[in-house]
DNA sequence: CATAGAACATGATAAAAATCATGTTTTACT
DNA sequence: AGTAAAACATGATTTTTATCATGTTCTATG
């Protein structure tokens, strides 16, 4: 079997339960979700949701990393969004009425919660609070999304990885050290994060790594100039 | 002045009034944005908003066609969306509450109407169709940057320049003659919607040129052999 | 309608990135 | 622990694309 249902978590005593977009809300509105939701595990590699099938609810993530990502036409993945503890998942079909256009898949176990199309759209009707948020993060989204656009259509492939690097520390951080990158992707991963051959992606690594602008151990990527890596990545914003 | 007030269109009469997102609302709705609409007429190459820019309310396309597009960091023009006749315009920043993440410029003379940020998000409050309508049109168009964006990282140049083509035809549609597209483009504009030197643009339509793919004379733009433009971009939906 | 500036075109060259090829190291699994 | 498969690494080569250079054709404006 793809996945396993658990003993549900408490949205009450979500570590999240004021960050999160859907237990943010009012108490009386995060108990429906709470008591409606399945709980389910996930190990590493494992899909969530898979492009192309109809959305029948919306995901919480209570613990883990996932990655959302497509199929282009010739069958290379793209990583379009990583996802993290406490985000929500699988929206953009459920309100666009449409399929999912992209894959969910676990970068590491996780476990995540579903809630149902209907409670979710019944409250979202009634919930001016949460429809405001949801297009708060539906805009920001898009606003992440045409940047990546922008920087895919104008930066160098160099450029671009140092920022990929950047991109998956600023959404799951730093191990205790400060300094260990606290996700484990494979070369190929950052491949198609960046849009890149793996070749290419592996040798700008290297490179970096010889000039000490980060530390390679394995999958283990440890920022070890932080200054020089955002040069590399050359932004400004 | 970089813009002109004109006589306020009606939108009980608008040719769009039930396509439109804004005035395809009910009809009391549709009255109070018609009443404190103002409406301003822009010439070819003037900003209807400029990135950066924090917005005062939303605007809606009366007639004319309007590129959004973004300043990559070293200052090239990226082109994320194309806007037409009925498009609702500058949602984006307003709902995530920010400032403008991109610049909408008329690429020919347009009129806008404009509604200011109080009454919206006042009519947003009460009227749940409007916002679920608000949060499918931010999915779609999330949907389709990411699409964009799994391009940009996997086809090259020559398919993208391709897709550019058709990505306008399906905007503006053709002429009177059903074969030349609708809208006058430079190939810089091309170059800057692809995501390459505009160079390369050139050469490219060129040689589609001369395969009698397409007809180049002037901006002017014919699709001679549309299915073999559709094989040349390499699209399977 | 002359003309300057912009847009378009095209060749030559350089740079960037993909692909191919091959070897080494990790990792997962019996 | 031993082994097969996957992931990582790196060199050589080719392909793609950008850049540079230069000339031509539009097009807006006095």
């Amino acid at each position: 079997m793809a996945f396993e249902h658990v003993k549900n978590a408490d949205c009450a005593h979500c570590a999240k339960r004021f960050t999160n977009v859907f237990c943010n809300a009012e108490y009386d509105v995060m108990q429906e979700f709470n008591t409606e939701k399945v709980c389910s595990s996930y190990k590493k590699g494992e899909y969530i949701f898979k492009e192309g099938i109809r959305p029948h609810g919306v995901y919480c993530v209570n613990y883990g990393k996932i990655k959302l990502s497509k199929m282009g036409d010739d069958g290379k993945e793209q990583i379009i969004r990583l996802v993290k503890t406490g985000d929500p998942l699988g929206y953009r079909a459920l309100l666009s009425g449409d399929s999912y256009s992209s894959s969910a898949i676990a970068i590491e176990d996780c476990g995540v919660c579903f809630i149902p199309k209907e409670l979710f759209m019944g409250i979202l009707q009634r919930d001016t609070t949460l429809s405001l948020e949801m297009m708060k993060l539906l805009s920001d989204d898009l606003k992440k999304a045409e940047l990546q656009i922008t920087h895919l259509a104008q930066k160098p492939v160099r450029e671009r990885v140092a920022e990929a690097l950047l991109f998956i520390k600023e959404t799951y951080g730093f191990e205790e050290d400060g300094k260990t990158i606290a996700a484990a992707f494979s070369r190929e991963d950052i491949a198609n994060i960046v849009g890149t051959a793996t070749e290419t992606a592996i040798r700008l690594l290297s490179e970096m790594n010889k000039d000490q602008i980060i530390q390679l151990s394995g999958k283990k990527i440890l920022i070890t100039d932080l200054p020089k890596l955002i040069k590399t990545a050359n932004i400004y914003d």
